[in-house]
DNA sequence: GCTTGTAATTGACCTATATCAAATCCTTAG
DNA sequence: CTAAGGATTTGATATAGGTCAATTACAAGC
């Protein structure tokens, strides 16, 4: 469980905490293509991801799928369901690649949480976070279009002192990014060969240089 | 400081925190058209609306304007910054009437959260709360159309047991609304006329009537 | 190497919703 | 009551991006 202790969420759990923690985790693994959990379940568990990629999803009243967010290794998920009435879980979580996990007892974090502040305040962090890229996202769709949002994506770990040829690679298929970024495959397709043509990016495969950042960040 | 008491949030005060709390808060008054604060300000206060309406919005990168959030009287907001490294609102805050506020100083909050695991554990219920919420809202945008966002706003507060001939008010202009439901004001006024015509609402200025619940329903 | 199936791209077309402009309606001040 | 100014509605038109279908590229198994 060297992972747990690794996770940021979990650094200032001290050594009896930890212990409790542990004892009620466990490893777990989901094959490609599996689903770890369906919306609507009752929730007793959260997650800490050590490998793979895992897609959490929703679908529409007829059937169309959205990807909520793309969970990457070391990243935990769902540990705001303990904290809501009903404690069901708000999506579904499908593996995108053979993973690896650790599953926590929601119960038993809550219990510790409930004699130490400074955990709680950690967890009230790691929230705050999230609650803000949702507000981001909410920006994202209903105030920028599809091009734009296509961008955010690609400038998404660029910092201010990236130099310009920059290349990024994705590991998830392209059809998951593009629901990720609420447009179609096509107009995903569509705009990146657009980008190309304008020189600004190179697509190779699922590996894309930036060769023009700064005009790139024109647009965002 | 009555408003205050009677607010989940700060339910599991005990009466030194509480008056510690009242002693940094205080009231304050924004009239039409002012705004509280605004995006990238720096945030040491968040608040209570005790009367009045407040819009929360963004800008896109061309000036439009999103309305995020319509806040009304009992609610508190904001809090969330708290919680956030940066500190500051990630939000524009607009008066839509006269309002009056208390005015909540965070760091004197956060240094009770930090004694006592009860308010932590409320606090953190409603940011989950907030972050279901926005999980909720993005699901809006990205998988349901125009007509079905304004139907679910319609029937927002429409229970299992509410009887058909329902009514409903709004205070906050419609083009408020329109940006809250991220239509154009235009497309706002067509859709319930269109309802209107199927005999499904009838509308009379700001006040709807839900003529049939169900079919309503079956929209959404 | 082929073959087969899946994923990604391209093209042609369509539709929901935005945009722009004009016409009404509604409210407030005088 | 009347006028002025904003809000809302209505009509006409434009367009981003969706849909559907056909084509090509790519990977996995033989």
């Amino acid at each position: 469980m060297e992972s747990l202790r690794k996770n940021l969420l979990f650094s200032t759990l001290d050594q009896q905490q930890f212990s409790t923690l542990v004892e009620h985790s466990s490893r777990l693994q989901v094959s490609d293509g599996e689903h770890l959990f369906h919306q609507k379940e009752a929730a007793n568990y959260f997650f800490l991801l050590e490998t793979g990629n895992i897609k959490l999803y929703r679908l529409s009243p007829s059937g169309e799928e959205k990807v909520i967010e793309l969970i990457h290794q070391g990243q935990t998920f769902a540990e705001a369901v303990m904290f809501m009435q009903g404690g069901t879980y708000p999506v579904n979580a499908q593996a995108l690649s053979d993973c690896q996990l650790i599953r926590i007892h929601m119960k038993t974090f809550l219990e510790i949480l409930e004699d130490s502040t400074d955990n709680c305040l950690k967890i009230l962090a790691l929230m705050s976070q999230r609650l803000h890229g949702a507000i981001q996202e909410i920006d994202q769709l209903s105030l920028q279009n599809a091009k734009m949002r296509i961008i955010q994506f690609l400038l998404r770990d660029v910092t201010a002192d990236t130099s310009t040829p920059h290349t990024l690679k994705w590991t998830t298929p392209k059809a998951t990014l593009a629901s990720r970024l609420s447009v179609r495959p096509e107009t995903f397709s569509r705009t990146l060969q657009q980008l190309s043509q304008a020189g600004l990016i190179q697509v190779k495969g699922s590996t894309i240089t930036l060769l023009d950042i700064d005009a790139l960040r024109q647009y965002r």
